[in-house]
DNA sequence: ATCTAAATTGGAATGATTCCGAAATGAAAA
DNA sequence: TTTTCATTTCGGAATCATTCCAATTTAGAT
């Protein structure tokens, strides 16, 4: 379930997206970072060492494009930059009130507090739930 | 369960907050509009009907005193300006990825899709769960 | 080697939100 | 009622992540 750059530089292929310097740096950085849930401007600095020439602007497209094909997960915060995941697998993520660090807690597995704090040592103070999707007024529209 | 405007004004007092034309335009606002979760801006333009003076960075500030003081909930999303909730009970949020509208489902209830697509004609495409709370290390640390 | 659509660039624009210092004002005390 | 002062309000500037743009470069197919 590991994925490897190789995986993602694959799917760049079969997309039919071309391979340039900049993604090979960028998916660099999210495969390194992978269990920091990097943010564009970490992903930026650490593509900057790997290829001499990247712009954030290209940063920013690239992770959108990445994420609209499926290669990435974005994860959407209001007072956090965004975060992306390279593991696209049903997981939670647990995320620090003071530091902002983003675990992972991997499910099937007991969504009980008391369970997922002796499991992972991480005190839940709030959960939030979304489910996205369409409202019975937009699915009747075209659209 | 219902919340009325007696209610966060009472709230307020017990806080020790003011009470200001300005507030209680604002908790008009979020009173009569709870149902489309509105935002700063929405309550904006509605407080404004009713005070005659009142600023954005007024609503700003407020809306972020009130949550503070669990008068009321925000709702953090990204693409979207943040939301406002009155109804602090436990809940699911059903955001329309067309229009941008959220509906409450109440919990408990069952979450499997097929079920919520019954009950509201919400068509589930995408499910977010994220536990906020402390993390291990920061735990171990005075804060 | 040529060609073209796709990718990259930097800088400007956006939009929600916060920050600032100054002015106004609830409400408690005198 | 008047005084007092911490709180609230104000408008405008500042912030910050992100998107947009028009011009330039380039990957990869022919």
């Amino acid at each position: 379930m590991k994925k490897k750059k190789e995986d993602l530089i694959g799917q760049l292929k079969e997309k039919g997206l071309k391979i340039t310097p900049q993604r090979l740096a960028i998916i660099n950085a999210l495969v390194e970072n992978r269990y920091e849930h990097p943010g564009a401007t970490l992903i930026f600095n650490e593509a900057r060492k790997k290829a001499k020439r990247v712009s954030l602007s290209t940063v920013y497209a690239t992770l959108k494009e990445f994420s609209e094909n499926g290669l990435i997960r974005q994860l959407e915060f209001d007072r956090m930059e965004n975060r992306y995941d390279v593991d696209l697998s049903d997981h939670v993520n647990l995320i620090c009130n003071r530091c902002g660090k983003i675990a992972d807690y991997s499910i099937p597995a007991s969504l009980e507090p008391r369970d997922i704090a002796r499991k992972s040592g991480f005190v839940v103070t709030d959960t939030r739930l979304e489910l996205h999707g369409y409202c019975r007024n937009c699915l009747k529209r075209p659209g």
